[in-house]
DNA sequence: GGGGGATTGTTCGTATACTAACAAGAACAG
DNA sequence: CTGTTCTTGTTAGTATACGAACAATCCCCC
């Protein structure tokens, strides 16, 4: 029954036609993300190498600059990482000195983050140049084009690890 | 330099404002891209849970479908993967018996990959359901949208990894 | 006021990614 | 031929991701 809605909904899914061969990886959606993400990665990388970052630890920094002080489980949802994985970019980003950590009194089981004076240093620096990221990554795209992708990534992507946010500007 | 430019190019990243507290993680590109990916390999996962294959391997598969035999770089340019990574995926396919690599009697450092007759039987399997996941992601789109947000996807991830596509269908 | 259930973090194991350093083979200039 | 250069594939090391199993807490309800 799926397949029903499924094909009234894009024909670029037509697949009922002599072989069933219709399927093209370059056509879908997942791969095309990893593309652009792999891309985004690498404009990441030429813009903030200088810093030694990774995009994961930069949106950690970023988002302890804006609030000051979180739990490490309400940062890793406010940047999209799984209690795992935010455990090891905190580790690496306290290891360099960028993170300090300390108890919460009031909850035992929290983790109070928060950004030493060389991570608050080094998060200003990078947030200076960071923008031109975006940038560069929405360089083949017009300025319609951007905003209607950047739209349509919301919509996709913030169903999962962004709590509701307001479109901005 | 390079700041003229950009600054004319999206009022988004405009940020010469009082503070310079403009930079909003949740609004770059790249952020967006891993979570809208992310989302896609949840899709991915919900759809061919059964078949127990990663995304990666899938694509791998798919396209060794779809050629019948390359070597293993070539193949991981096709889907947009390092030498390292491919290689992985290829080794975790063999062992899985989907997957078989012969060498190449005109080149001695290539490896001809094929598929197996198990592995032919179940990329046959998972294309017939694999559409799916495009359209799941898709879901919250319009048409209109998903159309806008494929080429969009299509002009910023093509660039590196994928030849030149002729958007047939 | 105590126990069950939910939350927070950690650790383990597997799968990507990507860099760097290498070994082998092929291509090609001279 | 021969040396240089390019391509292919491997290996080692680091950083994500994410599922699963766990210990420590906290919270709420009977």
């Amino acid at each position: 029954m799926a397949a029903v809605r499924i094909r009234g909904k894009r024909e670029r899914a037509a697949k009922r036609g002599p072989a069933a061969a219709a399927y093209v990886l370059e056509q879908q959606v997942g791969f095309l993300l990893r593309c652009a993400h792999q891309r985004a990665s690498e404009m990441f990388k030429a813009v903030m190498g200088d810093f030694g970052i990774t995009p994961r630890q930069f949106a950690a920094l970023a988002k302890l600059d804006d609030l000051g002080s979180v739990s490490q489980n309400q940062l890793g949802r406010l940047t999209a990482m799984d209690p795992a994985t935010i455990s090891g970019v905190i580790a690496r980003l306290s290891a360099r000195g960028y993170v300090r950590q300390s108890s919460d009194p009031r909850d035992g089981r929290l983790r109070a983050l928060g950004l030493t004076a060389a991570g608050e240093q080094a998060i200003t620096a990078m947030k200076g140049v960071a923008a031109e990221v975006s940038e560069r990554t929405l360089e083949p795209l017009s300025n319609a084009e951007a905003d209607a992708f950047f739209k349509a990534l919301c919509k996709i992507g913030a169903t999962s690890c962004l709590p509701p946010q307001s479109s901005r500007n």
